[in-house]
RNA sequence: GGAGAGAUGGCUGAGUGGUCGAAAGCAACGGUUUGCUAAACCGUCGUACGGAAUUAAUUCCGUACCGAGGGUUCGAAUCCCUCUCUCUCCGCCA
């Protein structure tokens, strides 16, 4: 949620800057702002009604036991009337309030100033040129679909029977190169500071208010049950960046690096046709994340530091990558600015991504309440949550795939995950 | 799944209709005392929103908040309803 303060404050820049992002958010944000000067009169008007309320109720009791019972009706009368008119005022109250905050909910976050104006992704900008040799072929590279099945490590035919279509079922070496992945990514992390968590993988509506999944993209997640109002996850940063929602954390305890591997599931409405084949994008995949919780003074070195470490995990599997900035048209609805990874698959001859760091200010905190309070300060400020993946495993399983293919469709299993693995080439094993 | 108990400020815990935003204790903070530490004593000690004053730190006023949401009442932490969560016992289960 954006803060209607800071809205009132700078009308002007606020809306042209979400409107960066999509021209219907200026609209919006235009819109709040006419209904939150009514709601301001209004509420003024009411808390006032109150006050007198209040005030004369306070002394029915005394009155009563100084100048009796009649008195003391006589003034209840008076109270009554007030109330009647309150309760009218309050309801008309309460209409407003609900309108507005539905609407500041569905309003995304405003985008950093560094950040690229554009409408699309042809509007991103790259920051970091590959610096990992990209790997040359002197044959036909295959793409990880077809080494996968060939290998007998991946089969979709399966899966679709057992689940229907953007499933996969790992098989042998396939499912072990995927735990080695999440024991590699998650090692790696832990020693770069982060806590790890094992978090749980159904959360409820508040928690995906909280981090922005709901209420504007409730038909991409898995509604698993509508009494208990709960959903699978659709990433880890659910329910780590929702650890301490409505929290007030002693400032010295920030900052604070967490890390996950969960399995994650998404609808994928509205992508029909889209990457059907392949590990690229299925209803459920695994995923390491990596969530931070910061001031507001250090939320932009550490988007920095994050996305460096998201890098690490490609460096160290030799994957060749980059990173590019995302433009104000092309940002996830929480993120003040993002930085996505791509890294490269041969079978296409381009770039796709794989992590995508966001920095999401005090949005989501605002939407949870979560706050932290400096010691001997009076007052609480909201904490900055950023999140990124460290990174997609099912595309890491991919790019490793395609990168290290040899002529005869076997596999080089990158040094780095050898020990994981217990063997250096997954070959077919017939 | 069945039966019962509970949820109050940073923590412990009192409070069953009228100056209760809430006793008391602990913790914390400021001070007095002290060779130092400790102890003792005095004081301060919630958050959000709105308004007023101040250059500002801040102060004052109002409103809301005692798990959440509704209701009763002139007035609710206190009474009623619904929900959530926690604990104990039984059942079931990896």
């Amino acid at each position: 949620m954006i803060d209607i303060k800071l809205l009132t404050a700078n009308p002007q820049e606020l809306i042209s800057l979400l409107g960066a992002r999509n021209p219907k958010y200026s609209k919006l944000a235009s819109e709040v702002l006419a209904q939150q000067e009514v709601y301001k009169q209004e509420l003024f008007q009411v808390e006032a009604m109150r006050a007198e309320r209040n005030e004369l109720s306070k002394k029915i009791g005394i009155l009563r036991a100084q100048e009796g019972e009649e008195a003391a009706k006589r003034s209840m009368q008076t109270v009554s009337k007030i109330k009647e008119e309150m309760q009218a005022k309050e309801e008309k109250l309460k209409t407003l309030k609900n309108n507005i905050d539905e609407i500041l909910a569905s309003i995304p976050n405003i985008p950093d100033v560094s950040v690229p104006i554009g409408e699309d992704e042809s509007g991103n900008q790259l920051v970091k040129e590959n610096a990992l040799p990209i790997p040359s072929f002197n044959f036909t590279p295959k793409d990880h679909h077809e080494l996968g099945e060939k290998l007998g490590i991946l089969d979709f035919a399966t899966a679709a029977k057992l689940s229907g279509s953007r499933f996969v079922l790992l098989r042998g070496d396939g499912a072990r190169l995927e735990r080695a992945l999440i024991s590699f990514m998650l090692d790696t992390h832990t020693k770069n500071g982060y806590t790890e968590f094992m978090p749980p993988a159904i959360v409820n509506a508040s928690a995906l208010f909280g981090t922005g999944q709901l209420p504007k993209f409730k038909e991409d997640m898995y509604h698993v049950d509508s009494e208990s109002d709960q959903y699978l996850i659709s990433t880890a940063e659910i329910p780590l960046t929702n650890l301490y929602a409505g929290e007030t954390l002693p400032a010295n305890q920030l900052p604070k690096a967490f890390t996950a591997y969960t399995p994650c599931f998404r609808k994928e409405a509205g992508t029909y046709g889209k990457d059907t084949r392949g590990l690229i994008r299925n209803h459920q995949f695994n995923k390491v994340e990596l969530v931070w919780l910061s001031t507001p003074q250090e939320s932009m070195q550490i988007l920095e530091k994050m996305t460096k470490e998201a890098e690490l995990i490609l460096e160290l599997l030799g994957l060749p990558y980059r990173r590019v900035l995302l433009c104000t048209g092309d940002m996830g609805f929480s993120s003040a600015k993002t930085y996505d990874l791509e890294v490269w698959f041969p079978s296409e001859g381009k770039f796709r991504e794989i992590s995508s760091c966001s920095n999401c200010t005090d949005f989501q905190a605002r939407r949870m309440g979560l706050r932290f309070k400096k010691e001997g300060e009076k007052g609480t400020e909201l904490v900055h949550t950023l999140n990124g993946s460290g990174v997609a495993v099912g595309r890491a399983f991919a790019a490793i795939l395609e990168n290290y293919q040899q002529e005869d469709g076997s596999i080089i299993v990158p040094e780095v995950l050898r020990p994981y693995f217990g063997k250096d080439k997954i070959e077919a094993n017939v």
